[in-house]
RNA sequence: GUGCCUAUGGUGUAAUGGCAGCACUAGACUCUGUGGCAGUCUCGGCACGGGUUCGAAUCCCGUUAGGCACCCCA
């Protein structure tokens, strides 16, 4: 089976005096049924790239912690809070990445990639790693697929194509009641500004919103919008709202963005109070929910446009967008929503042996199918034919070989179709053609 | 990090202080060269640690894990 990457832990040192052996916590095996679910996803995200033109990249699992101190942002809860420290020898600063973006941003400055082509469309999908209480769809090892268009003009043309790129993700795995919100946070002109007028505007109110609200007044006002707390919740009706205090730049880039989502007859819904955790968003950031079974999740995907995330790296303001998915919430919504488990693909031919001689000739029998293209399964270790033909049965194989004694005496192989209950002795010369022919009549 | 709820074979469940049972799955046989059905049998469990009690899956405490609401986010 396909280990996860390379980021296995070690930490054994630790063990409870029970001295049971586990998983971290928030932390998962990924077993066989699980992959079919990941595989289905991980397919439609390749085919969604190779038809929207973006090219694969990825990041290491570690970074210095400076990537998202400076990108992320040091106030905020990922970085502040939940990032994962590494202890190794001489590299003190090395963390775990907590999300993909501005290790993709680090990597495109490293290598000068806006030199190669004015515009790079990249995705990516992998691990990240975040120190949180688990939840459902929320665990402390999750693995994130993503879309990032860096550079060129910062036109909403690229907005739009990344919502579209989402949006099409969750249709193409059937994933039922989409909600889209979006909404516009700003630019260095107008959000200053913005945040003056929110400030003033609870200054006499100070006194009855909730203690993390009154901490966040000083810090980052924008975030009491998103506060559910009772308290607070009454006063963001008359707050004001920004979408009427957006700069004419900002404003007209939301409007493009609205008319090309509109051109696509893609629904979404103008949300004020969506704020986003992260420091390099500016301008549109939008957000994928679900309603009904799943909704606890939280965010399917999410994503927005990130102009100073460059800059704030050290490189020069490139124009830059995207977003990612969580798989792990994606799984968890489609098996809500009660879509049906992608299945494995059968193999083709199941190839039964009757006595020792015949097991011994069995593997090489195997090979020459396998070379052949004929993809074949068996039960080696089971001698009964019996027994063979029920399992052949069970993973829906169209046909069995079947030879034994008998069958290698006369240099023969016997045919079964195991849905019409006929078989067929063929000369053993011309297995490999035998096959085939009946194989293709079976698609007809 | 805070509060609340939950924990029985691999999976899903029953047993309300008195013999841990059922279904599915898996394996064997009926049938030692022919599958799906059926019948019979088998493997496998009270998350962990302590306490109360003649007696604990059941009551109490702690731990761990999971879920939910905060917080935050994908």
């Amino acid at each position: 089976m396909a280990p996860k990457k390379g980021e296995k832990q070690k930490n054994n040192k630790k063990e409870s005096s029970a001295g049971e052996l586990r998983t971290p916590k928030g932390m998962h095996d990924i077993l066989p049924s699980e992959w079919l679910w990941r595989e289905k996803i991980y397919s439609v995200i390749s085919e969604l790239a190779d038809f929207y033109n973006f090219n694969r990249i990825d990041t290491p699992i570690l970074e210095y912690a400076t990537v998202f101190e400076r990108g992320v942002g040091s106030d905020t809860d990922i970085v502040n809070k939940e990032m994962y420290f590494v202890r190794s020898k001489g590299e003190d600063s090395l963390v775990m990445r907590p999300e993909g973006t501005a290790p993709i941003a680090r990597a495109y400055l490293e290598h000068h990639l806006g030199r190669s082509a004015s515009l790079q469309k990249l995705f990516y999908r992998g691990a990240m790693f975040r120190h949180e209480r688990p939840q459902a769809g929320r665990f402390r090892q999750f693995e994130h697929g993503g879309f990032e268009v860096i550079g060129g003009n910062n036109d909403p043309i690229y907005d739009a194509e990344i919502i579209l790129i989402f949006q099409r993700l969750l249709e193409k795995l059937k994933i039922k009641n989409i909600v889209l919100k979006i909404n516009s946070i700003g630019c260095r002109v107008c959000r200053p500004l913005y945040k003056k007028q929110l400030q003033s505007y609870y200054k006499d109110k100070e006194k009855k919103i909730c203690a993390d609200c009154q901490r966040r007044l000083k810090i980052n006002p924008m975030r009491l919008l998103d506060c559910k707390n009772e308290s607070c919740v009454g006063f963001k009706e008359s707050a004001p709202s920004f979408f009427d205090k957006l700069c004419s730049n900002c404003s007209s880039h939301l409007k493009e963005v609205f008319e090309y989502l509109d051109e696509l007859k893609i629904s979404y819904s103008i949300d004020h109070t969506l704020v986003r955790g992260l420091d390099y968003y500016s301008k549109t950031v939008f957000e994928f929910f679900v309603e009904g079974a799943g909704s606890e999740i939280g965010a399917l995907s999410g994503g927005g446009r990130y102009d100073y995330l460059l800059e704030m790296l050290g490189g020069r303001m490139t124009p830059a967008v995207g977003g990612a998915v969580g798989i792990e919430r994606l799984i968890t919504v489609m098996k809500a929503q009660e879509l049906e488990a992608p299945k494995k693909q059968p193999k083709k031919v199941f190839v039964i042996h009757v006595g020792e001689l015949a097991k011994k000739k069995s593997l090489n029998l195997i090979e020459k199918l396998r070379s052949a293209g004929i993809s074949a399964t068996e039960a080696l270790g089971r001698d009964s034919l019996k027994v063979q033909l029920r399992l052949a049965d069970k993973e829906g194989v169209k046909l069995a070989l079947i030879f034994g004694q008998k069958e290698i005496f006369e240099k023969s192989i016997i045919i079964r179709d195991l849905e019409n209950h006929l078989q067929e002795s063929v000369p053993m010369d011309t297995i490999v053609e035998e096959v085939k022919k009946r194989l293709v009549r079976k698609k007809q």
